[in-house]
DNA sequence: ACTTTATTTCGGTGATTAGCTAAATACCAT
DNA sequence: ATGGTATTTAGCTAATCACCGAAATAAAGT
């Protein structure tokens, strides 16, 4: 979960995983959208795959990425959850965690 | 924007702003929770403050810092949004894909 | 076996980052 | 003015990061 955020930290990465919103894409179809050497996005795409954001499939010689999206969801709503965003009914308690230490 | 991801990817910042979920905590008060030095802290306060996930209202010798929800809130949404996540009617298509450039 | 195409790994560079101690600043009280 | 408490700034180091070009790997076609 840490590594999602780091993940996200990048705004090429994050550009990245929006493109592979609408289906998966070769690594280098992705490159197509990048001004950076290919080795530079073979690394974002090394950490995005770390994070587990996205999987990978070889076809041949070319590698499709896949964006997951439930876990990128996950990692999202947990830290709303954590920072009461959202969810949080607007008739409840209001907070459910309370004085920590 | 990009602040804000910056910002985020650090587990003791985002753990700063959960303890500011339930109210302004001084700068003491937030160093107490952790094991790091009182200027890392500062500097994480710093990075916080630029990314305007925070801010800070001096009381004497005392600085509050209060969480400033809806900036997180709508980078968190702005980011969903552009992954398509969430806000999608459960009725709907299923998808907006797009299909960009 | 050779060539082409797609992508990654290797090795290196400069910038940024998280952490520290020590010193400075700010405010309040005496 | 002196002292005390709260926090930041300054200056440093070690680690991580984003990037590159060159070389290596992988699969497929000739």
């Amino acid at each position: 979960m840490n590594r999602v955020f780091k993940a996200l930290a990048d705004p090429s990465r994050r550009r990245i995983l929006q493109l592979l919103r609408d289906g998966p894409l070769s690594a280098g179809d992705i490159a197509r959208h990048f001004d950076l050497a290919k080795p530079t996005l073979s690394g974002h795409f090394a950490v995005l795959r770390e994070a587990d954001l996205v999987d990978q499939e070889r076809q041949g010689t070319t590698i499709y990425y896949r964006l997951k999206l439930s876990v990128l969801e996950e990692a999202l709503s947990g830290l709303m959850d954590s920072m009461g965003i959202g969810q949080g009914e607007p008739g409840a308690a209001g907070d459910l965690l309370k004085q920590e230490k």
